[in-house]
RNA sequence: GGGCGUUUAGCUCAGUUGGUUAGAGCGCUUCGUUUACAUCGAAGAUGUCGGGGGUUCGAAUCCCUCAACGCCCACCA
């Protein structure tokens, strides 16, 4: 083979995209070219809001670098990608474009259809961006099944699985008070709303003078819907009141008739130890109107707040009025009426719109709902028991179908919620979303699919986003046809989050999978953290730190992004990313890159895939590179099979930098000067080969162009992850050469701290050991000129070191400067004579000699061992 | 009001079941570089592993406690 021409730093501008492209185009990708066992994961679906994100970058660096992993350990693996049409934020994004724009309201303005007119094309556009960027993050899915959450095929899973759970009982429609965001117009989920603390008046009052209980409110205006004063059963304060019905005409808006109720959810230590009840506008209200009403002493319901945010006709002279001001409008009757008793400053949690940014109102509404807690028909488990089982004791007890959480402890945080969990409001008032699959016509009513004939008129919400997301593991195989991908890849293997979705879509997925299918989504969930800057805040819009990975991979490459989101990273924490990181990773790839150049440019033929049998190790670097290169692949195969990519890549840093460019590839330009020339080359091939496979999972770019300059055309990707013996360390050679390294760095030492150029060759004389074979190595690692081997140290002008298996002394005519040495020597001896001293003072410890493992008691005789002939050396020296 | 996480070199962080004298990257200091790579090489400095107590032959690692920072949950109206 002629010299190839290989540029001198790795462009990956010219390489990316046609490699990306020729990896496409070998339909690897899809597993139904793969054999083997199945492997799958299903991509997180980005939502189509816009572009991708840090976070992504960090997503499909973790998926694909698990995928590509398991591909080369000749698995049939699917990555299956997908985006998320995002109903509420996707709808959100485009109504406030047109309200930049200057539309007022949108959706008064527009229409449903012809506002979702301007979402989708938005939508469209925003996929087909993010689906470029993934593949510029080199992730290698299988694009020939690419699903959306809106597209046909799973807008028929939501809907089968929207009829059975109807059909099974657990899917209803009912009354109750709603999480009501103003600002939106919809509903939201209780996982939907954040809770801000914030400051608010706390007002105590009496309803009225004829009133005796006295209550306290931080929103005196819902109290226009009171119908009940609840108080504690056992506060004696109140218990001749229970039962009595007081009236009261508050603000002159309409007349309040008010029963004394007892419950146990009244805090007799807040406030008054009184509630005014609020059943239209408080949940824990609205729970108190259903038990006086299944207790058969029903109370009344009066919203006095409408979806508009402003006061219903029910509330009187106050109709009309948005909240604030019929607050304040209220007080100010109560402080005229001389029915304020207090005003004080609290602090307290409000629930805001996670989208919308407004305060949530509770207003009671019919919506669709669905039952976690009832039993499905024909199982005796309700959804909740579901959820439970499958982090627990597996689905049914079977361990095989159990969900391993990493790390651990998110398993606490999501059991402690399944167990707190509410039934799931599932309808939303916005329109860009599956629609409710339920069709009216009169009094009919049918749910799954629209009936024949005319008249029927479609429920007007929408779902809730997640609903179409939580069947992502398997609306994305085809069901609810039994397809053969749902029989192959599901439960899927493996699956990564952030712990941010944790009840929001982990929850979710497991309830629709075990639902559906009775088993769970997956096997295996990894959750990741989010990505900070340098200062450690997040990344957002309003704060303008934002990074642009495509920018970053513009910039270095997708290999130094990839592994500089995931190096120095543990599951479940969070990390920071800021560029020298990946300037760090991009000069590690351009190391790797030139590694390669050196070895393809001057080895004549590249043997390409020898065995490890054909390799003729000659020389003691040989042997020690062969051995550590079967550690790294034992360490590197063990870490991603972990699912520890951090450690995984540390290795494989380590063995590039160190190992094999510092030192085997130094030593081999020697070596290559003789008759080991032919060995040499072949090692130094075999090396890199292995070496480029087990980084391609985590840099897949850089090491399939180095690859591209071997003879054939096989792919990396593609290729087998050859996995080495144990039986193939030479733990002999790695201890030898441990030591040849001592020696070598010993020199250097002496040479540096001497001031010795480089150029400049220097006579060593080695006392006390013996090795010559190495005398090679060690004169051109160190810049010797002359190397001896003596028994006595020699006499003159020298500087030495003492290492563990003998003493180096490195001539220095005139540049000694003995005093210096003898201080250092001083120092090191003492060092020395106090290691010893602790060794052996443990040593002495009967305890630790009875109590200690064998191999740690040897370890530390045979270090107090050399210690002492160290030792000797300073004490001889410091004679002479 | 509960719960969780973090605290290791100047900075960002590893440290796998407790076991040699605690590591990496970046930064810093010195010297060098026609010879794969200045996106480089060699050498070097820097740590009472947040504080205190305990268990153990042995603790960065396990237990208790305190502190600082961060996060999550919760219907004190």
């Amino acid at each position: 083979m002629a010299k190839q021409e290989i540029p001198k730093a790795y462009e990956a501008k010219n390489h990316e995209d046609s490699i990306y492209a020729a990896w496409e185009q070998s339909g690897f990708f899809n597993p139904d070219n793969l054999k083997g066992e199945a492997f799958t994961i299903m991509m997180p679906p980005p939502n189509v809001t816009g572009v991708l994100h840090l976070g992504h970058a960090l997503e499909n660096t973790l998926m694909d670098s698990m995928i590509r992993y398991q591909r080369m350990r000749g698995r049939k693996t699917l990555l299956l990608p997908g985006t998320d049409h995002a109903a509420l934020p996707t709808q959100a994004k485009v109504e406030k474009m047109l309200m930049e724009e200057g539309m007022k309201n949108p959706r008064q303005e527009l229409g449903r259809e012809k506002l979702v007119e301007k979402i989708r094309p938005f939508a469209e556009q925003s996929r087909t961006t993010i689906l470029s960027q993934i593949k510029k993050l080199g992730t290698s899915c299988d694009w020939s099944r690419l699903a959306y959450t809106f597209d046909e095929l799973r807008n028929r899973a939501v809907n089968e699985l929207f009829r059975r759970m109807y059909e099974d009982g657990l899917i209803y429609r009912g009354l109750r008070v709603v999480n009501w965001s103003v600002r939106g117009q919809s509903t939201s989920s209780d996982d939907e709303i954040e809770h801000v603390e914030r400051t608010a008046k706390l007002y105590t009052f009496r309803y009225g003078k004829d009133v005796p209980i006295t209550i306290a409110t931080t929103r005196p205006e819902t109290k226009l819907g009171d119908t009940a004063i609840g108080v504690h059963p056992d506060d004696p304060r109140y218990a001749s009141f229970i039962g009595q019905t007081f009236t009261a005409d508050v603000g002159g808006a309409s007349s309040l008739r008010l029963k004394v109720i007892a419950d146990q959810q009244v805090d007799p230590a807040f406030g008054t130890g009184a509630l005014g009840v609020t059943p239209a506008h408080s949940q824990i209200d609205f729970a108190m109107y259903e038990t006086q009403k299944a207790k058969g002493d029903p109370i009344d319901l009066i919203p006095v707040i409408g979806s508009d945010g402003k006061m219903t006709s029910q509330a009187g002279v106050y109709a009309g009025l948005p909240v604030e001001e019929a607050r304040e409008k209220f007080v100010g009757w109560l402080k005229k009426e001389g029915l304020m008793e207090k005003e004080e400053e609290i602090t307290q949690n409000v629930g805001i719109s996670d989208r919308y940014g407004d305060v949530i109102e509770a207003i009671p509404m019919t919506q669709w709902w669905l039952d976690v807690q009832k039993s499905i028909p024909g199982r005796g488990k309700s959804l909740r028991d579901l959820m439970r089982e499958a982090l627990t004791t597996g689905l049914h007890g079977d361990e095989k179908q159990k969900v391993i959480v990493n790390p651990d402890r998110f398993t606490k945080l999501y059991l402690d919620r399944v167990e707190h969990l509410r039934d799931w409001c599932l309808s939303r008032q916005i329109w860009w979303g599956h629609r409710i699959p339920v069709w009216y016509k009169g009094e009919e009513m049918v749910v799954g699919q629209q009936p024949e004939g005319e008249g029927w008129t479609q429920d007007e919400d929408t779902l809730d986003t997640w609903f179409s997301s939580g069947s992502w593991t398997f609306s994305t195989l085809g069901w609810p046809d039994k397809t053969v991908d749902l029989e192959a890849f599901h439960p899927t293997s493996w699956m990564q989050m952030g712990y941010e979705i944790l009840y929001l879509w982990l929850m979710r997925m497991v309830l629709m999978s075990a639902y559906a299918l009775d088993e769970i989504p997956f096997k295996e969930v990894y959750i990741h953290g989010i990505l900070r800057d340098k200062n450690g805040q997040k990344f957002s819009k309003s704060l303008g730190n934002g990074i642009d990975p495509l920018e970053i991979i513009e910039k270095y490459s997708a290999d130094a992004l990839r592994f500089s989101v995931i190096t120095g990273v543990t599951p479940g924490n969070d990390s920071r990313f800021y560029e020298e990181k990946v300037e760090a990773a991009q000069r590690l790839v351009n190391k790797l890159w030139n590694i390669s150049r050196y070895i393809l440019t001057s080895v004549e033929e590249p043997v390409h895939g020898q065995a490890f049998k054909e390799l003729v190790p000659t020389t003691l670097a040989d042997r020690w590179i062969l051995s550590r290169l079967v550690r790294l692949e034992e360490e590197v195969s063990a870490h991603l099979q972990a699912a520890e990519f951090s450690q995984a890549s540390e290795k494989l840093r380590e063995f590039t930098w160190s190992d094999f460019a510092d030192w085997y590839l130094e030593i081999s330009k020697a070596q290559r000067q003789g008759e080991t020339k032919a060995s040499t080359d072949a090692i130094l091939v075999y090396v890199l080969e292995h070496l480029l496979t087990y980084w391609h999972p985590i840099m897949p770019f850089v090491t399939e162009a180095i690859w591209s300059h071997f003879d054939d055309h096989e792919l990396l990707m593609a290729h087998n992850w050859p996995v080495l013996r144990m039986v193939d360390l030479d733990l002999e050679a790695e201890a030898e050469m441990a030591w040849l390294q001592e020696a070598i760095g010993a020199i250097r030492n002496i040479r540096s701290e001497n001031t010795v150029a480089p150029k400049q060759k220097v006579t060593v004389v080695m006392v006390g050991t013996n090795v010559e074979m190495h005398k090679g190595i060690i004169e051109s690692l160190a810049g010797i000129e002359s190397l001896t081997f003596a028994s006595q140290p020699p006499t003159g002008e020298y500087a030495s070191v003492v290492i563990s298996d003998g003493q180096v002394f490195v001539s220095l005519q005139g540049l000694v400067n003995k005093e210096a040495e003898r201080v250092k020597l001083g120092k090191e001896q003492k060092e020395t004579e106090s290691y010893i001293a602790s060794l052996e003072g443990k040593l002495a410890n009967e305890d630790f000699i009875s109590k200690a493992p064998e191999h740690v008691v040897a370890t530390m005789r045979q270090n107090l061992e050399d210690a002492r002939k160290k030792l000797e050396r300073y004490v001889h020296h410091s004679e002479s």
